[in-house]
RNA sequence: GUCCCCAUCGUCUAGCCCGGUCCAGGACAUCGGCCUUUCACGCCGACGACAGGGGUUCGAAUCCCCUUGGGGACGCCA
């Protein structure tokens, strides 16, 4: 096979889900794996669902995710042309034909079928009427009535359907518009599409596909059917599960690196191995080790995901990530030395942006607000002595750095005979308002000299009203 | 109801194709411990699975069949 060319197409008519992103994942890394091209295609025939604000959705998540794409977006709506000349051919060729029955009569086949227990299928009455068009006639395709029809599915092996279980599906309907199956067959043949990777629900489609290629004299493409992506409940990921959207990801604070570690992790494996930057997803990733079971989505696992990416990620370059969190909290941050000596801080402490920035709070307020707890704990008057000592060593320090911080303490336990803990809380909480934070002398450094003594003080006389 | 798919720890998975090296390995979560100025990180350890039943075989998580369970699809939606 020359090179592959793959695709996303998703319909404009919501938000991209994480089950849709996860198929647009598995499509880009392997045509970037293989150096191949994707294309993507925007399906927009029902033009009444079908929204420019989900276009616009769309395009920002995958954007977010780093997903470019050679070739598109194509938009289906602006390609009836073809798809009529297509029909056209299907009906010459005899392949399909005209049908006037009527949605009602069609509805209760339908139901009678389910009830009686059968498969819903139309019966064929216009097949072999040799209809003209008329204003309320359907396309139909011809299916062939006997035999089998098999998928070559790359993740789930041979798939094998009796057309006998197959119908004359409407190719196009009365107002003149194509149907999905139709439209999708076309534009993959005319788009040189060669690998399809899509989700499993698209498995019954399959068949009436491969019937239209067929039909058409072109060549099947390469299927690959990836088991979905199931919530909690192990039922198909909705709104019921809460956050579906990849974008609603982006805001509580994941970092696409991991939301895309993930999601491509869900339902493929390269050994043991968790961890994946993209480039390494782009050179590992290959359509092989694709599960054929459907995965459940877990928040904890995408977590930890995303604790390690923050990990790994430098300081640098997680800056500009962290930034619009810190800002939507009102802190005045800005990109620099000092944002990157706060993240150094709190890589290893937060297992998203928002946990983060939200950690950061004390290296940019005006004014400390002390936890109650930890004041009835560590804000006792016995902490008075040592909080002095230690503003009038700091007070006089020629510099002020992580090593002369750890000799002024020294110096106080030794005069105080406190122990390091008894000293650090109270600093603790005098410079963070919290009990659990940073180390001190790293907070103490990158706050500066004349900061740390505001707070010192500050917290000296909040002690010394306390005890009165 | 009919058709299709799937089945290893709670979850994601390795192993399955090419049976023995698997009284089943890793990760997340959980629980202990170590480290430590707090919280984390890190490190060490514990808990925890081959859905059930039949075959085939000297031997089955691995191959076959059945049952059960789960998911998906059955539109003039995509």
């Amino acid at each position: 096979m020359s090179i592959v060319i793959t695709r996303f197409p998703p319909s404009p008519t919501g938000y991209l889900h994480l089950g849709g992103a996860r198929t647009a994942l598995f499509n880009w890394f392997y045509a970037r794996h293989t150096k191949g091209r994707f294309v993507l295609r925007i399906e927009d025939t029902d033009a009444v669902r079908s929204t420019q604000e989900s276009v616009d959705a769309i395009f920002e998540a995958l954007e977010w995710l780093g997903i470019d794409w050679d070739e598109g977006p194509y938009f289906q709506s602006q390609r009836f042309h073809i798809y009529e000349e297509y029909v056209q051919k299907l009906i010459h060729t005899g392949n399909a034909y005209y049908c006037t029955c009527s949605s009602e009569k069609l509805d209760a086949m339908r139901q009678l079928a389910m009830a009686t227990g059968g498969k819903p299928k139309y019966d064929g009455s216009c097949r072999e009427k040799g209809l003209k068009k008329s204003c309320d006639s359907v396309v139909r395709f011809r299916a062939p009535l006997s035999g089998t029809t098999v998928i070559r599915d790359v993740v789930k092996g041979n798939i094998v359907f009796q057309n006998s279980e197959q119908d004359d599906f409407i190719i196009q309907r009365s107002d003149g518009t194509p149907t999905y199956n139709f439209v999708v067959v076309v534009d993959d043949i005319t788009m040189g599409i060669n690998t399809i990777i899509r989700g499993d629900d698209h498995v019954n489609n399959t068949p009436r596909q491969i019937m239209l290629y067929k039909a058409l004299g072109a060549s099947l493409p390469v299927f690959g059917h990836v088991p979905m992506v199931l919530g909690k409940d192990k039922t198909r990921l909705s709104k019921r599960h809460g956050a579906t959207s990849v974008t609603a990801y982006r805001d509580m604070g994941f970092l696409p690196e991991a939301m895309i570690n993930y999601l491509i992790r869900l339902g493929w494996s390269y050994g043991d191995q968790e961890f994946f930057t993209r480039e390494e997803l782009i050179e590992k990733f290959s359509l092989e080790n694709i599960g054929k079971s459907a995965g459940v989505f877990d928040m904890d696992k995408l977590l930890s995901l995303n604790a390690d990416h923050i990990k790994a990620t430098p300081p640098s370059m997680l800056s500009s990530h962290l930034l619009p969190f810190l800002k939507s909290k009102g802190y005045c941050a800005e990109q620099g030395d000092y944002l990157e000596k706060v993240i150094h801080t709190l890589n290893a402490r937060s297992k998203t942006l928002e946990e983060m920035a939200e950690a950061a709070r004390f290296y940019y307020a005006d004014c400390i607000s002390y936890e109650p707890d930890a004041v009835a704990k560590f804000f006792k008057p016995e902490a008075v002595k040592p909080l002095k000592l230690l503003v009038d060593k700091i007070d006089g320090l020629p510099d002020f750095t992580i090593k002369s911080l750890e000799n002024v303490f020294s110096s106080v336990m030794e005069i105080t005979e406190l122990k390091l803990g008894k000293i650090a809380q109270p600093v603790r909480l005098a410079l963070t308002g919290k009990s659990a934070s940073p180390g001190i002398f790293e907070i103490m450094e990158i706050l500066g000299k004349e900061q740390v003594l505001t707070r010192l003080n500050q917290a000296i006389n909040f002690i010394l009203k306390l005890s009165h």
